[in-house]
DNA sequence: GAAACCTTGTAACTAATGTTACTCCGATTC
DNA sequence: GAATCGGAGTAACATTAGTTACAAGGTTTC
């Protein structure tokens, strides 16, 4: 793809610096349910997000996961920055949700970005800002709320990344996400659909309200 | 104090970015036990840990505790980092773990040093990049690990950041710090005492090997 | 349309952690 | 040195979450 369509970001950053993600970025469009970035990946590239959502993922030794955040528009991972700076590989896997458009600007340029561009600063400061809030957010879930709260947040999140009330979604995807398993989350699920929190149907659960 | 010791962070920062520090840094030494930055505050100051070790610690609603991680030198607090650039207000509590050496740097420097000093840069992102890993630490060690698990790596840690194989510290605290309760802890290190991995005494917790 | 497979519901049980309640003991206070 | 207090040990019980096992319906495949 040759011309790059910026307007979702012009708000972003400076003229100049605008120019420059012309010449050197490459526009992609990555269809839904694409792996991303693996688990001990080398970084080359920092996405900026145009559209759509990514969703990072966190697995141990054993292979059980847990969902750390979603990333939206306006946004690059502060994970992927991580790596570009320390030249290490990815301690996440990285996996889109939706539909993703993103620019993917090589790493060599961040540093020389960092000291002629405010906006770039600005910009990789707020990535790291929301990064770490996010952090704190999945980890307060962890620490101080039950699997039955965790689980209705997790609803809720779904819904807003995807922007739709209804989701298709098996318990057990659910289970592996909230690393727990399946039968509980089926359980609890049971009890939010008593609870006229949600709609339960085969592959979809749809919010109510 | 006026004349500032430098020299435990010489290595890090280049000679022209040094000067500069030990024009508007202030010296601060601040005893085991004090309170450094808590939730809600106002961050007007980068700090530069010379010696010491800073707990950092996150705080629900309902005043339930969970210790995030451990910053020492050569490291600068992510999170205070995050509060100066965003303008935004402390999310976390910071407390002196043990006697702490530090440099105050106002926060109005941070972005100007940005553009100017490499080394300044490749400081800040190490600090971030340290400070993701030590979440992800902490998460994994949630999602993943069992309460007598998490309680071998807080000893392990404790005893790392206090250069010291016996701590002071009662059941009670370290219940606080991993969001348990004290019968519970008191029954894991019961258990850790039969195996032959701590010797417990009154206040005192002793790694054994 | 029979077989195989995937998704969900449900019951019974286990494991991990938290809670309550009480005791004992050493340190501190008066 | 009697009274008080804080830290720790322990038992009994409650709650939350995970596991195993099986049944019941859809879906897909051939």
């Amino acid at each position: 793809m040759k011309t790059l369509d910026l307007s979702p970001i012009k708000g972003l950053f400076e003229s100049e610096l605008l120019l420059e993600i012309e010449k050197v970025g490459i526009h992609k469009k990555i269809p839904q349910g694409e792996l991303m970035i693996d688990l001990g990946e080398k970084v080359q590239f920092i996405p900026l997000i145009l559209e759509g959502a990514i969703k990072v993922v966190r697995e141990d030794e054993s292979g059980d996961e847990l969902l750390l955040y979603f990333v939206e528009f306006g946004n690059t991972c502060a994970m992927t920055l991580n790596c570009c700076l320390g030249h290490s590989k990815s301690e996440i896997r990285a996996l889109c949700e939706s539909d993703v458009s993103l620019i993917m600007v090589p790493v060599q340029h961040m540093d020389p970005w960092l000291s002629q561009f405010k906006s770039w600063r600005s910009f990789v400061f707020n990535s790291f800002n929301t990064r770490l809030s996010e952090m704190l957010k999945a980890l307060d879930a962890l620490a101080f709320l039950r699997l039955d709260e965790r689980l209705k947040n997790y609803l809720l999140e779904k819904t807003k990344v995807l922007k739709n009330k209804t989701m298709h979604i098996t318990h057990f995807e659910i289970a592996s996400d909230l690393n727990s398993s399946r039968v509980v989350i089926s359980r609890l699920l049971k009890q939010l659909e008593n609870d006229r929190f949600v709609a339960l149907g085969r592959n979809t659960i749809s919010l109510i309200d």
